[in-house]
DNA sequence: GGTTGACTTCGAGCACGCTCTAAATCCTAG
DNA sequence: CTAGGATTTAGAGCGTGCTCGAAGTCAACC
């Protein structure tokens, strides 16, 4: 069996899936999954006779995609940036668009789960007041409970 | 027909899952949903024919879970707080562990929206400064895509 | 009593992002 | 050459949280 440790450079001939996955971090199945999604731009190529083979170049190119994923992205938007990158110099302003729209939500959602964790503290707050005054089964109002 | 405002008081014999769905700002295919899926303790009434009727202390507990449901907790653990609700007093100590368990969660995810963030805006900068500088067609570091 | 519209239940459908299965094929070690 | 593990495909399945549809019932007004 060839062996490849994950750190060695990627051999020549390319990796096999299974090692493709470990490097990116995603399972088989996922990969498998991103490429019929349209995410793997970077055409990866096939042995005689069908069989997957990473090049490094194929798992840079994933790593950014499960990076943008980590973000939040969605597959759909992340779709749309490789659909852009893929599509080659020029339309910059269109990926910084879609990447600033992106940030935009990412900041929203930060937003909301302040106030998420604020509420939270709140009902927790409220709990520990209780608790501590032995009010526990005296305090009913809704906001309380 | 029974003409009531959406801020008038809950007439004695409750509301009509259209205006209570108004009130609790979800769908009446929701306030449904929840009550299926064991969230509503409270019980709600029904006139002889089958129809639900709120009342005032329904609505309150159907906005506590929405409360909830906006900080981002899951159906199921919505549930579990609310059947130690209805369990009544004694199990405050299992609610506030439920809720701090929750907070934390919501502590983490900021965590990581705030790496994400922090990645996408250097990926934003990176773009800018491509940009900027008429770089835009000669990088093609995978870090920079 | 009749028309209308609100409401009922149950179950299906949907979007998302995987995750897994089955059956076939490949390829490498021995 | 063969055994057996890795990989292939298309498609099904899953968990979450709704959302909708169908077919039937109820109730308010005329």
């Amino acid at each position: 069996m060839l062996e490849v440790n994950p750190h060695d450079p990627v051999p020549p001939e390319g990796l096999g899936i299974a090692e493709a996955a470990r490097r990116t971090g995603v399972s088989v199945h996922t990969l498998r999954y991103y490429e019929r999604a349209g995410l793997v731009i970077t055409d990866v190529d096939r042995t005689t006779g069908g069989r997957r083979r990473y090049r490094q170049s194929d798992l840079d190119w994933i790593k950014v995609c499960t990076r943008l994923r980590d973000t939040g992205m969605s597959i759909r938007d992340i779709r749309r940036y490789a659909d852009l990158v893929a599509g080659g110099r020029g339309n910059e302003h269109e990926r910084l668009a879609l990447l600033a729209a992106h940030r935009t939500e990412l900041a929203e959602r930060m937003d909301e789960l302040a106030r998420s964790l604020a509420m939270i503290d709140r009902k927790i707050g409220i709990y520990r007041e209780r608790m501590a005054t032995g009010d526990a089964d005296r305090l009913w109002a809704p906001e309380t409970r």
